[in-house]
DNA sequence: TCTTGAATTTAGATTATTATAATAATATAA
DNA sequence: TTATATTATTATAATAATCTAAATTCAAGA
């Protein structure tokens, strides 16, 4: 592996990973990997408060992971970087 | 993506990207993925002081993370599990 | 034995993250 | 207008991670 390339993005990276370690927003980003999908349709899936699943995507679209639609009083999120969708695809492949 | 699978992986899966969020400590993985290396070779590739450098070989060590190998009074630590190697490679491949 | 280099361990302060509860905003429908 | 459902915000407590410095271990060589 390049030593070189990888201390350029090494944190651009790690903050992209910092979202995948923690375990309900890994899998709200695996949720949203087939499409976007409503605050409390996500908020259910995972098991998280409604709070708590609002902060998370809220800050995710913060940093430009997520993208958010709004639709009369719904929110949708959705995965703006195709490059996420196909780490956490690969992510699957590799442990599941 | 199958959300049920993830469901019981996402705890694990997070745990391990723990290690990878962090910029330093990705870029010791990364350095790691073509074989094993001294801890002092480690400390000032990465440019982290010695002793945490140190520490934090020994967490990932101790999560299975690496494996360590002692000669002399030299450690050398090396990735244990393939699978994190294939994710470092595909890691690269998607953003470098 | 004394010293040196390599690595580890410990302790503490600092900073960051997560969880929880309470409250607020907003849109829709009755 | 009132009520309800959805989402967002704020504040705070609890927990975890990081950084730094100092002390310690361990093996090898002078």
């Amino acid at each position: 592996m390049d030593l070189k390339l990888m201390q350029n993005k090494c944190h651009a990276v790690a903050g992209l990973m910092k979202h995948f370690s923690h375990p309900q927003r890994l899998l709200i980003l695996c949720f949203l990997s087939d499409g976007e999908k409503s605050v409390n349709l996500i908020h259910e899936a995972v098991g998280l408060s409604q709070s708590q699943t609002s902060q998370f995507l809220r800050r995710m679209q913060a940093e430009g992971l997520l993208r958010v639609r709004r639709e009369k009083n719904f929110s949708y999120y959705s995965i703006e970087n195709e490059a996420v969708t196909k780490l956490l695809k690969s992510m699957q492949r590799i442990f599941c």
